[in-house]
DNA sequence: CCCTGAGCATC
DNA sequence: TTCGGAC
DNA sequence: GTCCGAAGATGCTCAGGG
């Protein structure tokens, strides 16, 4: 039944139709004709409707219960037996199953779809999808296009598809690309929902859940459809479908192939699925398993390789290579290096299919998954120009070999096998991996196989055949990150965002963005993302969660500013409001990556970009911890620096360390000189700019700019020769000291070296780089200004608040004194203060939204300070935490300012005396200076530091670009450097100033009350208000004078308002409060 | 021309 | 990929 | 133990919007 047997005439209806039909053609092409009945036409009019299939498919899904399994798997037969014809077998399984072409439909065109339904019902159908998706009112698209088809009703005559042309407008999906494609999809998606739902409105569920292609939702998989197959009686031998399938994943070939010959044996060019190995969590575990098993001792461990799962298949007479990945995709295209080793002479094999795992390489050294999966995903020609990295394949199985299957053979076997004709090479390796019989060698291999950068081991029995497509428990893997020992690998998050569930989670939260606490460069309590998490959590928690998260969210949409966020990483989050009240949660994930998406760490790297969780999962609830004692960016910055995979990196940099690089010279040729000198001020910019910037967005072309201005930073280690060798300076050039000088010159090199100035390709390409690069940075400082501008705008304002706040506060406290003669106050003083205050918020809430204060009673300092009065340790250490903070903040700039100016490399300085000289050390030595006389007087110091920029600005001015390439863009540079963050360090600290001063004479006032230990407020005090009290005293008249006071600061300060906000809740400790979880949750260690 | 969002692939 | 729930 | 369906990160490619 090979292609070749296609008769021509068969062809070419084949070519004429179009190619979507061509396998159903193809598989009619290898039976005798009398099986081409019945004719379409007769087909069409006993064809199962989709309406009916869908039928079958509802009831299916509401079995549950004990014995619900069974009982779904015959209504499931009942479908089956439905069916007339093979050829409705072959959809109706790839219906199920899902097994379409890709489409390219998935979320939001499902919901776009829903206006092009033509629905009459309802007047925004998409908009109104959303919106039931959002509340949770619908559990997905598919329930949610059932309840907009069931409101149109069956009435008249309706649309109802039969399974064939669903089938056929599924493939016309497929195929529709290019420009309009979207709209085209969009269009036919409508339709096909149409012709599927208006009959039987869970048709349109069930079709859209087809089209989305993550299962029917209906209980039933894979699996269970094969167990209802294999009582069928339509197609013979239905009990053979799983195994027949697992050697060839052609649906439409396996029912052909049962009907005939019913082979299932492994064909080459047919990908076999492929074996999965048991999780395991210890060695202990392991052992066990092993030993429970009985029988055999004769275990293999192997590396677990960081990498991509490729079953290779090779012919060598017709020097045919094919790669499949682990989902069965023909990936042949993506690794052109490897495809030429597979059939070299050298090999003494006709044909073979290996099972391997491909890994991005340097050398004899594993680079991480990351680098691998960068690289390009289309086909690409055999003669690139740069790839991403090497690869390799790291060979541990065979299956077939010389037109043979061996999967029956054990392990043991097929290893000498495939050794004895396959040859090694660069590009094809054999997994590393050793015998083992007890616990003491296991481990030994274990910490071998993590130092060399793996994921861990698969433990193998070396007698056991290989088992397509099976979980099989004669292979384990022990993966590290689930050894209990990386303890250290967990995490302490806070949760600062969720995000409805969808599902069976839609009625609660189904995932939460965490964040790590990160103490920079100001006092502010910031917090970075550092990745979502959804699962480790059990239905009990997750509506614990609901329930303490719902009151927390705010409706605003706008990110928090206690939270760094990159503006890919904050999208489609509903935000916490106040992250005191956020829940924390422990966690652990497999690898720490580089990230894109979060924030974490960012600036603490020195290749500029953040960290990333890979394979997060929640351990445990912390309830006995708050956001403050979160995990701190610090301590995930050193476990990332920590791991195998960075180390050897590092290591391999490192160690060629050179003797320093040869000041420029001045001999350069003029094109180069322009070029260096805008690479130089690329280099500064991006040395100055991005290592102190909190807040950056990265893209994806930026990612790419980023890492290849790092690697031209790096890459002299390895580009300059090792010629000169001096001895006596044994001093490797550290890593700080990298420097732009040494890549210049290179490429200087590289240019000289190739006679006319233009013929460099590598100088070219340089420049077009450098070009780029230019660009973006000039516009992202342009971005920059723009935001410091509105955040400085935004800062000032703030500022005024708070002196405001705090210069009512001086004279709250003096009336307060006033009040209290005899610092004493009396209890019932107290109580008419709780419950005029509360009187008065709620008044306002009432006054404004008439509703009950649903956005929280606005608080005041009075309340506040009746709260403060009970032992809020975790208060006062988020004050400490704030002092010293601020403390902090000025040494850190100071230093950091002053590694600026050491950093610059001195060739650079004797190349630019003009300019280096000067630039960088006075730059450094004024904000320096500024910094120190800050501490007494601001106004001085900022005015001091914008001199000292505005020299510095007027001195790059004078830097003449002699390429017109490369003009320098007509930056205010004045503008540029004062939106600097050391400026906004300024601004900051004096906020902190005001806001220390003001918690300062808050937390004083609260010591004067705290003697008094005065009784709860009782509910009757509340809502009573001032003006219900007999004023007589003095002391009544002092607080008709603090009501007033008090309102003032009501209405007009909100950043106060929300400060307090916090404070109070925290130490009210609301119903469902965080603290509250210690009960259902307690802490164990 | 560049950036973004959606879809899909890998893990 | 990881994990929890139902059977 | 099996099966299903929740959930994650990253990176590439394409179409569409400015
Ligand atoms: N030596 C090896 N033997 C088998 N599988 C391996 C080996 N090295 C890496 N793997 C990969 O590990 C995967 C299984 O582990 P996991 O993905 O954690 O379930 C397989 O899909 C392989 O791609």
């Amino acid at each position: 039944m090979s292609r070749g047997s296609v008769p021509a005439a068969l062809c070419l209806v084949v070519m004429l139709v179009g190619s979507r039909l061509c396998q159903q053609l193809r598989a009619f092409a290898g039976r005798p004709p009398c099986r081409l009945t019945p004719r379409p036409r007769a087909l069409a009019t006993r064809a199962m409707k989709f309406s009916k299939f869908a039928q079958f498919l509802e009831e299916a899904s509401q079995i549950s219960g004990p014995g619900s399994r069974h009982r779904r798997i015959q209504r499931i037969l009942t479908l089956f037996e439905a069916v007339r014809s093979t050829e409705e077998m072959k959809l109706v399984l790839k219906l199920m199953l899902c097994d379409l072409d890709k489409i390219n439909v998935g979320h939001a065109l499902l919901l776009a779809a829903a206006d092009e339904m033509g629905l009459k019902s309802t007047k925004k159908p998409a908009e109104k999808l959303a919106q039931w998706l959002s509340r949770g009112d619908v559990p997905d698209v598919g329930e949610g296009w059932q309840r907009l088809l069931k409101k149109e009703g069956t009435a008249g005559t309706v649309e109802d598809w039969n399974l064939q042309q669903v089938w056929e407008a599924l493939e016309k999906i497929s195929e529709i690309q290019s420009e309009g494609a979207v709209q085209k999809r969009t269009q036919l998606v409508g339709k096909l929902a149409t012709g599927c739902g208006r009959k039987e409105p869970a048709g349109g569920k069930f079709i859209c859940r087809i089209m989305y292609g993550k299962g029917l939702g209906i209980g039933a998989n894979k699996k269970t459809v094969a167990k209802a197959f294999a009582k069928q009686r339509l197609v013979p031998n239905g009990e053979r479908l799983l195994e027949m399938l697992e050697v060839n994943p052609d649906i439409d070939r396996v029912l052909e192939s049962l009907e005939g010959d019913c082979q299932a044996l492994a064909q080459l060019w047919s990908p076999i699925t492929p074996a999965c190995a048991q999780p395991s969590r210890s060695v202990e575990e392991v052992m066990q398993k092993i030993h429970t098993k009985g029988k055999s001792m004769n275990w293999r461990a192997e590396w677990k390789y960081d990498g991509e799962r490729l079953q290779i298949h090779a012919d060598k007479k017709s020097k045919q290579v094919r790669l499949f990945s682990r989902n069965l995709n023909n990936v042949t295209g993506r690794f052109p290096q490897v495809l030429d080793a597979m059939i070299t002479d050298k090999h003494n094999f006709e044909n073979i299919i290996l099972d391997a795992e491909v890994v991005a390489v340097d050398g004899d050294r594993i680079l991480p998954f990351q680098i691998l999966s960068r690289r390009p995903r289309q086909a690409q020609g055999r003669t690139k120009q740069q790839d991403v990295a090497d690869v390799a394949f790291f060979v541990f199985d065979c299956l077939f070999v010389d037109g043979e299957s061996i999967l029956h053979q054990p392990l043991k076997e097929r290893r000498s096998r495939v050794w004895k004709v396959l040859s090694k090479s660069d590009q094809i390796r054999i997994a590393e991996g050793q015998a083992f019989t007890d616990a003491k060698e296991l481990q030994v291999a274990l910490g071998k196989s993590i130092r060399a950068s793996t994921e861990g081991l698969i433990l193998k029995n070396l007698d056991s055949p290989y088992e397509p497509g099976v979980r099989t428990a004669e292979w384990l893997k022990l993966k590290k990150d689930y050894l209990d020992s990386s303890l250290s690998d967990s995490i302490d998050a806070v949760a600062v965002g969720v995000r409805r569930g969808n599902g069976q989670r839609s009625s609660v939260y189904g995932s939460f963005l965490l964040a790590v606490r990160s103490k920079g460069s100001s006092g502010h309590c910031k917090f970075q993302t550092i990745c979502a998490v959804g699962t480790g959590l059990t239905n009990q928690v997750l509506n614990d969660l609901y329930e303490l998260c719902q009151p927390l969210v705010s409706d605003s949409g706008v990110v928090p500013d206690f939270l760094d966020a990159t503006s890919a990483g904050s999208k489609g989050w509903m935000w916490i409001k106040d992250f005191w009240k956020a829940p924390v949660m422990e966690i652990t994930a497999a690898d720490l990556t580089e990230s894109s998406v979060h924030s974490c760490g960012l600036g603490h790297l020195e290749n500029s970009t953040a960290i990333g969780l890979r394979f997060p999962r929640v351990l445990r609830l912390r309830p006995d911890k708050g956001p403050e004692q979160a995990t701190t960016t610090e301590q995930v910055v050193s476990m990332y620096n920590d791991q195998p995979q960075i180390k050897s990196v590092r290591r391999s940099t490192k160690g060629s360390g050179k003797p320093k690089a040869e000041p420029m010279t001045k001999r350069m040729a003029k094109p180069e000189a322009g070029l260096k000198r805008n690479m130089m001020r690329m280099g500064m910019a991006v040395v100055t700019m991005f290592p102190l910037r909190r807040v950056r967005r990265l893209g994806k072309g930026e990612a790419h700019l980023r890492r290849g201005l790092w690697d031209l930073l790096t890459a002299e280690v390895r580009l300059m020769p090792e010629k000169d060798e001096s001895p006596q300076s044994p001093e490797t050039i550290p890593e700080e000291k990298r420097s732009w000088a040494s890549v210049f010159e290179h490429f200087r090199e590289k240019g000289e070296n190739s006679e006319t100035n233009s013929a460099s390709s590598d100088l070219k390409a340089f420049r077009s780089f450098a070009r780029r690069a230019h660009q973006l940075l000039e516009r992202q400082q342009q971005r920059a200004i723009q935001s410091r501008r509105a955040a400085l705008h935004e800062s000032s304002l703030r500022t005024e608040r708070l002196s405001l706040a705090l210069a009512e506060a001086e004279e709250l406290e003096d009336l307060l004194k006033q009040v209290e003669p005899s610092s004493k106050v009396s209890e019932s003083d107290v109580e008419r203060l709780s419950g005029w205050s509360t009187s008065a918020s709620s008044t306002r809430a009432s006054g404004v939204s008439g509703a009950s204060g649903s956005s929280g009673a606005a608080s005041q300092p009075v309340q506040l300070l009746s709260g403060w009065e009970g032992e809020d340790v975790e208060a006062r250490q988020k004050l400490g935490l704030l002092q010293s903070a601020m403390s902090q903040a000025a040494g850190e700039l100071r230093s950091g300012l002053l590694r600026l100016s050491k950093d610059s490399p001195k060739e650079l300085s004797e190349d630019f005396p003009g300019i280096l000289a000067t630039f960088l050390p006075q730059l450094a030595q004024s904000c320096a200076d500024a910094m120190q006389v800050g501490e007494d007087d601001w106004a001085t110091a900022e005015a001091c530091l914008l001199e000292a920029l505005a020299q510095t600005s007027q001195m790059t001015m004078t830097l003449e670009p002699a390429d017109p390439d490369f003009c320098m863009p007509d930056l205010d540079h004045s503008t540029l450097f004062t939106e600097m963050p050391g400026v906004q360090l300024l601004e900051e600290q004096r906020d902190q100033r005001a806001l220390q001063k003001l918690l300062e004479r808050i937390e004083a006032l609260s010591q004067r009350f705290q003697s008094e230990a005065p009784p709860p407020v009782p509910e009757a005090a509340r809502g009573q208000g001032l003006k219900g009290l007999k004023v007589q005293t003095l002391r009544s008249a002092k607080l008709d004078e603090l009501e007033g006071q008090v309102q003032r600061l009501v209405e007009e300060n909100q950043a106060l308002e929300e400060r307090l906000e916090q404070e109070r809740a925290r130490v009210e400790s609301p119903p469902l409060g965080w603290a509250s979880f210690s009960k259902r949750y307690p802490f164990q260690p």
